[in-house]
RNA sequence: GUGGCUGUAGCUCAAGUGGCAGAGCACCUGACUGUGGAUCAGGAUGUUGUGGGUUCAAGUCCCAUCAGCCACCCCA
């Protein structure tokens, strides 16, 4: 019994139909907010080459988090870990024939090799949404735009989640003024990246470390503490101004100190939190160029995210905003009466279905009791019977779980009385 | 990859300082030989995550391992 079950792969989840009917959710609202903005859907491999993530993503998602294995020729193949490589390959091969801007949104699996925790494991589902071919502060605005609509259509309001947004252009531009050299921004990025994690003695003595010197550390703090800092970035300014347009305003706040962690952004960087800040980004993206010139492509400009379905799905539950879930598979259940009975059952399920009602038929004859106990455990409405007596009436008898109404009616005035007990 | 907590029937949990493994819910059967979520009466269930070790004896102690959770790392 139990100890014989074997486990299941570690970091995955095992989708039970309640669960499975989250995920769908989510991906309809996903679906429903990025053709909201005229994106279309699409999806490439789950299997890829290393060779791709080797140009560019980070590089511990590709040596540390990727899961990586020989096939059966000897040729690397790695578990898509993320979905923006192969975005731009898809782009780069055909990139003469697609009508730019181009605006694409897929929901798939990915795979990262990490320790699994809260909001996090190794196989999960993301949502990518991009918009390829310009490189205005109004595309990067409209990216926005999406998550909020995301967010709105999910029930989730500006006073329970926000997108914080910020300018690798800006925050490279301050800090030039504070003469801090190129050759040390990243480490720098990362240090202001990590200001809430840490305590501020620690973040002080980290800051330090990495070479700041007194005065380059108290500009920096006052960096961090100016909330209309983006007034200074004429692409900030414009980015906000288009928000305000789109209506997704609310949902939007400038943060000095976001940052993202990966290399490749480039510009304007955002990020969507629960405003308690209890979990970590529901979403993560930003502007980031050249990305399709890394794959062989020509110079490309481009502006996306990445939502996973874990943190969102924490966020969701949090604030009671998961809708009930718990259709039943069939709202008819046909009974079968007896053995003699069972191919009379199935004609009438037969009927009902093409009626247009979904039902589902009793697989074997059983005691009725068991039957009714059956369809009250799957959350059938309805429990239609054709035994002897129905039969020699050319009736069917049906009755409501809901109401404990039965009545025995002529066959000819089934469907109608099946549509008027289903209507409510 | 580093550190911490946890692991007992399908589920939630019990089993003073080591002494033959239990309850509730759920499940199955029957009362109800044409009817459900109620009631009543019965019933089944675990090599206590796994593998070692200490002991006359281990769910209970020790070691290892696996899994889950939490923090770090990284990020969705």
């Amino acid at each position: 019994m139990a100890n014989k079950i074997i486990p299941s792969v570690k970091g995955t989840r095992d989708f039970y139909p309640e669960t499975m009917a989250v995920r769908t959710w989510l991906y309809r609202q996903m679906r429903a907010a990025s053709e909201a903005f005229g994106y279309q859907e699409y999806d490439g491999p789950f299997l890829e080459p290393i060779a791709l993530y080797a140009a560019k993503s980070g590089e511990e998602l590709v040596k540390e988090q990727a899961f990586v294995f020989p096939d059966r020729g000897g040729d690397l193949i790695t578990l898509r870990p993320e979905l923006t490589p192969t975005l731009a390959r898809m782009v780069a091969r055909k990139q003469g024939q697609l009508a730019f801007p181009l605006r694409w949104w897929s929901f798939g699996p990915f795979w990262r090799y990490e320790r699994p925790q809260k909001g996090r494991a190794r196989e999960f589902f993301q949502w990518n949404i991009d918009m390829l071919g310009v490189n205005s502060p109004e595309a990067d605005a409209e990216l926005a735009a999406v998550g909020a609509e995301f967010f709105r259509r999910a029930g989730l309001t500006p006073n329970e989640v926000h997108i914080l947004v910020n300018n690798r252009r800006l925050m490279d531009s301050r800090l030039d003024a504070l003469e801090i050299p190129p050759a040390r921004r990243k480490a720098v990025f990362r240090l202001i990246d990590r200001r809430e994690k840490m305590s501020a003695a620690a973040w002080e003595t980290y800051a330090g470390e990495i070479g700041l010197s007194p005065a380059q550390l108290g500009g920096l703090k006052a960096l961090l503490a100016d909330e209309r800092l983006w007034e200074q970035s004429e692409e900030l300014v414009r980015f906000f101004a288009a928000a305000r347009a789109l209506g997704a305003r609310d949902y939007l706040r400038y943060a000095p100190h976001v940052i993202r962690g990966l290399d490749y952004y480039t510009g304007t960087v955002f990020e969507a939190r629960d405003r308690d800040g209890e979990f970590r980004a529901i979403l993560g993206g930003g502007r980031y160029d050249n990305l399709v010139a890394d794959v062989g492509g020509k110079p490309l400009p481009g502006v996306g995210f990445a939502m996973g379905d874990m943190v969102v799905t924490l966020v969701l539950q949090k604030y009671g905003r998961l809708p009930a879930l718990d259709a039943p598979p069939a709202p008819i259940l046909v009974t079968v009466f007896d053995a003699d009975h069972l191919l009379e059952a199935y004609r009438l399920a037969a009927e009902v279905r093409r009626e247009g009602f979904p039902v589902a038929a009793y697989p074997e004859p059983a005691k009725l009791g068991k039957q009714f106990k059956y369809a009250a455990r799957i959350g059938a409405r309805l429990v239609l019977v054709v035994g002897p007596d129905e039969l020699a009436q050319q009736a069917v008898t049906v009755k409501n779980l809901r109401t404990r109404e039965q009545t025995t009616l002529p066959r000819d005035a089934l469907f109608q009385h099946l549509h008027a007990m289903l209507a409510t």
